[in-house]
DNA sequence: TAGCACCTATAACATCGCTATATGAAGTGA
DNA sequence: TCACTTCATATAGCGATGTTATAGGTGCTA
């Protein structure tokens, strides 16, 4: 009655409870839909993943990792906000794709599973934030805005999802998505031509500091400090 | 045995609803203790709200509207965009004091019953943005400026939720907030005093190259400097 | 062979949302 | 006063759910 005959049960499980929640849009899977469809019976699931949310964590676990950084969806194109867009917009596709697995993980209370699975997300996005940083582009810190980023981006997703499949509207994901960055972002968009910036960034980032203090001294040094920052400042900037 | 004894059976049910959502924190709330606190049995609760879901929409409706738009917390100022702050403000600590109510609202899936109160929300936000389209300091249309903030400010509101409330860091609301209300409106960055919104291009300077040394240490100074070095770039950073 | 983990099945428990049916109360028209 | 209707509540139970106590294999090691 089921197609996976040679796997064992625990990855039988796994793939009965995916396949039945990537299907059944929208409505609760039950464990006895569940192990019924994996050929096993209710004590092997909990044997194996301790109650229905520890498996549904497993399922998240080999999914969603894979979905939204995956090869096939997703290679860094070595400029970083570009990079969060696609990993915003790949975000949201597993969420349309996925709605009552992402509803588990991201509309959820619980206190204790939930902010896992959040770091999780959160890591993409900040990894490439601190690019981004890096090259100047970003004007509040990278968790700052791997956290703002994320969460309108989960609010997008959860909008969308519950909304009819037809009357989707994804002008609110992109100019939402444009919203966040761009009020994240400290400059206007990178052009095209812009040469990527590699390891020369430190310099970088130390001469545009270096003529930012210029122009306006900052009260949290004393004069002294100042002045051997300034120093030390302008030995980084003269690497090459 | 319980409270309210003078009530007919119908606001006894909503009161007991709303009592036993607001204070089970995140765990589900069962039918049998809803009827059992209010002193009625389970045909009552069918006969009067139709089933579970329907119990629990009378309960947002008795209170989410008024919570929100409510006199106490809500007192139009004649400038919109100010209200859009004060509506985003108040649906964001709305979600915090009831967020099982706030889950069932916002997290949950069901594509039949979710629009309709997402759609009173989104009837507040659009009021307000109307005023601002008519006073001329909206670029997109207010429709689609009210499903953008609605979105973040959900998407902000479940996040902070799922963090416990002793870390709960509201720069994430406040900064979101004013990344899609500034997308949306025409004017020139300002915030909700008239000042310019943004950081000055020291700290933006400042944090880059601290991002950028994250990455690759330079050889000019050595490990004492670079520790006092990044110390000062942190207390600059952190200006503002 | 004996023993020992590990894995799985039988069978059931407690609880869940919900309802078929019946009973009481309250008004209405004769 | 007496049916008759209508609304509101209760009794008792249904089917489905998540979960588990108990026991039976199965394969490996000694």
């Amino acid at each position: 009655m089921n197609s996976h005959g040679q796997l064992p049960p625990k990855a039988r499980l796994l793939q009965a409870a995916a396949e039945l929640l990537a299907n059944s849009a929208g409505k609760p899977v039950s464990t006895r839909q569940i192990t019924e469809l994996a050929g096993v019976t209710a004590p092997t699931l909990y044997h194996h993943f301790g109650d229905k949310e520890g498996l549904f964590n497993a399922v998240i676990d080999a999914g969603f990792e894979e979905y939204v950084a995956g090869e096939h969806n997703f290679t860094p194109t070595g400029r970083p906000l570009v990079d969060v867009r696609q990993i915003w917009d790949n975000h949201l596709k597993f969420g349309l794709d996925n709605p009552q697995l992402y509803s588990v993980m991201f509309g959820n209370i619980r206190p204790e599973s939930r902010p896992a699975r959040v770091a999780e997300a959160e890591g993409f996005m900040e990894e490439m934030l601190e690019k981004a940083a890096a090259a100047g582009q970003l004007c509040v810190s990278p968790q700052e805005a791997a956290r703002s980023i994320l969460a309108a981006n989960v609010g997008v997703t959860l909008m969308l999802i519950a909304e009819p499949a037809a009357e989707r509207n994804f002008d609110l994901s992109d100019m939402t998505r444009e919203a966040v960055i761009s009020a994240v972002s400290s400059e206007t968009e990178l052009d095209a031509a812009g040469a990527p910036v590699g390891a020369s960034s430190v310099v970088v980032a130390a001469i545009a500091l270096n003529a930012a203090l210029e122009s306006s001294h900052p009260e949290q040094l004393s004069t002294t400090e100042l002045k051997m920052f300034l120093e030390w400042l302008d030995r980084i900037a003269k690497t090459s």
